[in-house]
RNA sequence: GGGGUCGUAGCUCAGUUUGGUUAGAGCGCUUGCCUGUCACGCAAGAAGUCGAGGGUUCGAGUCCCUUCGGCCCCGCCA
């Protein structure tokens, strides 16, 4: 079809075009006919630009017009014009002007909309999936998406600045057992042998840094078929960086500095560095998390020492076990009714402790269940210790230290939810360092490395592998964003002798280690630097600056939480030939 | 694997507690009128597998069972 293509965009034409013939091509976004005159609002990713038609400027071209509707897509010339004077829309950024036209064709008709093309669009999600290119028509998606182009742009100029040099490494590589669950992909000129796609491309980096580029980066694609969250899909992206001849500050500042640009050119905010740290224990220990949001206070306290030799034996026993009894003060609690309360009370229990145990501090003093069994000094004590003021309430929780911590932690965010002490406006940036090398896993019945079986012990702790492997802690950092664990990273491992020890706490034995981490152990015979790094989550970043509240958001075309697209309705079902060429049979 | 919640017109929702007339509203859509609107206005109209299947009942959107799907959370996510 032969039609007049645009001169400028529908946001472009402003009060210094007036006068000026023109064409426009876009979507109609509203038309409003007055029966003489119609009004259509011709939309772009760009903007959103008045037209007019009217049947004393050129008849042939109104009438057409009255054929337009809603999402038909359209190329329309005319002539800029300044709006009569009172007729200006000060929420169009070209709301000085509007164009009368004199030509007009129509490129494509449009059904209509399952739902709306609106910025405040109120449906439900699956209908956005479904009909994600009506969605992403949207200006808030299309800001979304400009917002991770930026990011893209930022990240590329940085590292480049510093001297990092952007490598792909491949999608299909080699099955690793630790972490998460592998995405298969199974060889056709192989019969019985899978490639699998990166959880991240952990191996391939460290190879890198053998291989003499001390700097590297990457903007790349990590699957793991784990279940989904709002902050969590199938494949996501990560800005992965590694160098060598570094320690943890070299790596912490590089961060730092790429932080910094994001604040400053995304946010327009000025960020102090260095950031603050806080050990794994500290985080834990006083905000019940390894991502703890720092934008309100909420610390816990410990009574564990306390209760520990007093009559109420689920604190008393608990604390003689090595568990602890800790909680914090909620500002303003005590005017909670009972309701209120038995709610808290079973929402603390649907996350698997035993209780929640509590003292209100009223005007008339302390107010609890459990003064007769600690008695009242006891109970005001462990207000004092919470810092608690009268009208207020404390939470306290008794279980095995992880448990405790973690429970607390939820109660934490879900307290500063009720009584939105989150401050939307508010940045807070920080560290957590000091984890433990390996956590324990119930259901394998052994260690498994807490980061990633690559990273190094801190060498003060190097000597616990050999006798007390779980207090060993590890040159491991992450950086948390208002709460969400947006980088994590580790000095690594570069010693094979070292490297295989790791392996064998993890229960990987020497004839395993060979098979699945083989070709590294042999890299870091031949001279492997001293080398270390880090891998954000770019969608989670962005989520964050976008000020939304899920990484669906801000990624074109997401999954849903049982990991179906619903637009290609992928996955889906194949051929049985295709089977057959790759050696597989369905169960 | 487990818990919670939602599913009624194209969209957002009411109606479900206590089964009973022809399942309603707003927006959108269609048609007509309207020459400065911008959430245009006015008038009329069309539009329903009450997520699906089964059951109880004289009768089910409503009660029971099964199932599918969306969202949130726990587990899981080196």
């Amino acid at each position: 079809m032969l039609y007049k293509k645009r001169t400028h965009t529908c946001g472009e034409l402003r009060a210094l075009h007036i006068g000026q013939s023109i064409t426009l091509t876009g979507w109609v976004d509203t038309r409003r006919d007055l029966g003489g005159v119609i009004f259509i609002d011709v939309r772009d990713r760009y903007g959103k630009t008045q037209v007019v038609f009217n049947p004393q400027n050129h008849e042939a071209i109104h009438a057409l017009a009255k054929e337009l509707r809603t999402e038909f897509v359209i190329s329309v010339s005319g002539t800029v014009e300044k709006r009569p004077a009172g007729t200006e829309n000060a929420k169009l950024l070209t709301g000085e002007i509007d164009v009368l036209a004199d030509g007009l064709t129509i490129l494509n008709k449009a059904e209509t909309t399952p739902f709306p093309i609106e910025d405040k669009l109120d449906t439900n999600e699956d209908l956005r999936l479904k009909y994600r290119y009506l969605d992403l028509r949207r200006a808030p998606m299309q800001q979304n998406l400009l917002l991770r182009h930026k990011m893209y742009q930022i990240t590329r100029r940085y590292f480049d600045e510093h001297n990092f040099i952007e490598v792909e490494t491949p999608i299909l590589m080699k099955s690793t057992p630790e972490g998460a669950r592998d995405f298969l992909v199974p060889s056709r000129i192989n019969p019985g042998k899978f490639y699998a796609l990166p959880q991240s491309p952990q191996t391939y980096k460290q190879i890198l840094m053998v291989a003499g580029y001390d700097r590297y980066f990457q903007i790349v694609k990590c699957f793991r078929d784990e279940d989904l969250r709002a902050d969590r899909q199938l494949e996501f992206t990560q800005i992965d960086v590694e160098m060598s001849f570094v320690d943890e500050i070299d790596i912490q500042t590089i961060v730092e500095g790429l932080m910094q640009r994001f604040m400053k050119e995304i946010k327009g905010i000025d960020v102090i560095t260095p950031f603050p740290r806080l050990t794994y224990k500290e985080a834990i220990e006083g905000y019940g998390s390894d991502k703890p949001d720092l934008r309100f206070d909420l610390k816990f306290s410990d009574f564990s020492a306390m209760v520990k030799d007093s009559g109420f034996k689920v604190f008393a026993d608990n604390v003689k076990k090595g568990g602890v009894v800790a909680g914090f003060t909620v500002p303003g609690g005590a005017s909670y009714t009972r309701n209120q309360m038995d709610n808290l009370v079973e929402f603390t229990k649907s996350l698997g402790v035993g209780g929640l145990a509590y003292i209100k501090l009223t005007e008339k003093g302390i107010e609890t269940a459990i003064e007769k069994f600690l008695g009242a000094e006891l109970c005001k004590n462990i207000c004092d210790i919470a810092g608690a003021k009268t009208g207020d309430l404390v939470l306290i929780i008794s279980d095995a230290w992880q448990k405790a911590y973690t429970t607390l932690g939820v109660l934490r965010l879900e307290m500063a939810k009720r009584l939105n002490l989150i401050d939307d406006n508010k940045w807070n940036l920080h560290w957590v360092v000091d984890f433990p090398m390996f956590d324990y896993s119930e259901e394998e019945k052994r260690h498994v490395a807490m980061h990633h079986p690559f990273t190094s012990p801190k060498p003060e702790d190097a000597h616990l592998l050999d006798t007390d492997a779980t207090k060993a802690r590890a040159r491991a950092y992450d950086l948390v964003m208002n709460g969400n664990e947006i980088a994590g990273g580790s000095i690594r491992i570069y010693d094979s002798a070292l490297q295989s020890k790791v392996f064998g706490l993890l229960g990987i034995g020497p004839e395993e280690a060979k098979m699945k981490f083989g070709f590294m152990l042999d890299a870091f015979r031949f001279g492997a630097p001293p080398h270390g790094g880090i891998a954000f989550g770019l969608d989670r970043m962005a989520m964050l600056f976008a000020g939304v509240k899920s990484i669906r958001d801000v990624i074109a075309f997401p999954k849903t939480a049982s990991g179906i697209s619903l637009m290609d309705e992928n996955p889906s079902e194949v051929d049985k030939k295709q089977l057959d060429e790759l050696h597989i049979k369905l169960k």
